[in-house]
DNA sequence: GCTTCGCCGTTGGTCAGACCACTATAAACA
DNA sequence: TGTTTATAGTGGTCTGACCAACGGCGAAGC
């Protein structure tokens, strides 16, 4: 890896040290790393380069730097990169349209691995979670957060982090263009109850169905753009 | 968003704020970003700090340094990230057991959007891909690099970017697991055909059947885990 | 006139040392 | 025993210096 004919930065190859440390010693997230002091003495080169390297390392969330305390290795979660590199998204038009797409085989997906995976507990979440969507709609109130919460449970439904982490972030990205446009009390209305037949539907563990509700769910997302 | 009551460092500061540039100037990728120096100027902060940062957007792919030359806007590709984080992830079993279906879905989903969007010349580079994957296999070696332009191509034939780079993000991690079992040349060899069985059936805009077939293809990967 | 070569300024890469801010820990205290 | 305080260690930021790579420009050569 750090042969020659390889014009890399030091930082580079700290960082690649660290990472082959933390896979050498089989460190976990929350497990302490040598302090910045050691690295130095131990890899030889000067505090900047290391600092620069546990920076880079930090932004990826690999590891996770403590003020005072010291640094350690972090968990394995996409989501500090995706957050990096999504704010870029909506320059495009284009993205839009391939945001709803996406979003759509995403939400698919997760009826049908929720039905796979079959938690009930979330299953009562998202009947609770759709229940005060209802309230707030009959205050006339716009339920955006009740309803992004209700998707995101149908993801964690899915028992599969990965998979949640990587919808959260497209979902996310639903919630910020939504806040603009409220929907009509009418289509909201209309929501809770397609929300419920998506419910009833992974209750009765129809795959067929569940997914026909979801397709129906989404249709006007597909339409708006 | 440089209020107080936001413990952060400055180095997540400026980096925000070189995000926030790029944005209101509407660059792209190629473009070139101010020097280090301008930059400490504009910013009022030590080169330390804005070096940090710039390391950290570098290794994201946000941002690209050219050592005498200048700072450049990185392209949206989420591969560069991806091989800093994926490092761990065969760590966890789990983790292993969840990339394994959010592959399924991902894939099935991109047979659907190839056939909606139906662009005839990434269908012939499958096809090319799969004719050199055979040669690859007729020669004893193991078809990693053809195999992945595959799927990679699969995902591009959606036409859908964000799908292409939210897939790439999951099905690269594959590649570094199959360099160290290189398969059979008998499960090589019927991958071939799996493939071009799949390549028919979205010939054919027969989107069950495409499913079908990608389903059989994916089939040993599930029960490998 | 055109090309080639080499100088030199700019830019990033690395280093060393200093000082500040924060945290955990332990010693001193009530 | 429980609280407070002192302290040592850790990361955060700054400065100034020197090195290495690149680009541009002018001089030399064709």
């Amino acid at each position: 890896m750090l042969n020659s004919s390889e014009k890399v930065n030091l930082s580079h190859i700290v960082s690649e040290r660290i990472k082959e440390y933390i896979l050498e010693k089989d460190m976990r997230e929350g497990d302490k790393l040598p302090s910045e002091k050691q690295l130095i003495d131990a890899l030889g080169v000067s505090r900047t380069v290391v600092r620069e390297a546990l920076k880079s390392m930090e932004m990826l969330g690999i590891v996770k730097i403590k003020t005072g305390d010291g640094i350690y290795v972090g968990g394995p979660s996409l989501k500090p990169i995706l957050e990096q590199v999504s704010f870029r998204w909506h320059q495009d038009e284009r993205k839009m349209t391939e945001l709803v797409k996406t979003r759509r085989i995403l939400e698919l997906g997760a009826v049908e691995m929720a039905i796979e995976n079959y938690d009930v507990a979330c299953l009562d979440r998202m009947d609770e979670w759709n229940r005060r969507m209802a309230e707030k709609v009959d205050q006339g109130l716009p339920p955006i957060e009740e309803d992004l919460a209700f998707h995101e449970t149908l993801f964690r439904a899915t028992g599969n982090e990965t998979y949640l982490e990587l919808s959260g972030l497209i979902s996310d990205f639903f919630l910020k263009i939504r806040t603009q446009h409220f929907d009509s009390v009418e289509s909201s209305r209309k929501s809770v109850d397609e929300h419920q037949n998506v419910i009833d539907a992974i209750r009765a563990k129809d795959v067929a169905r569940a997914k026909r509700e979801m397709e129906i769910h989404l249709a006007p997302l597909q339409k708006f753009i």
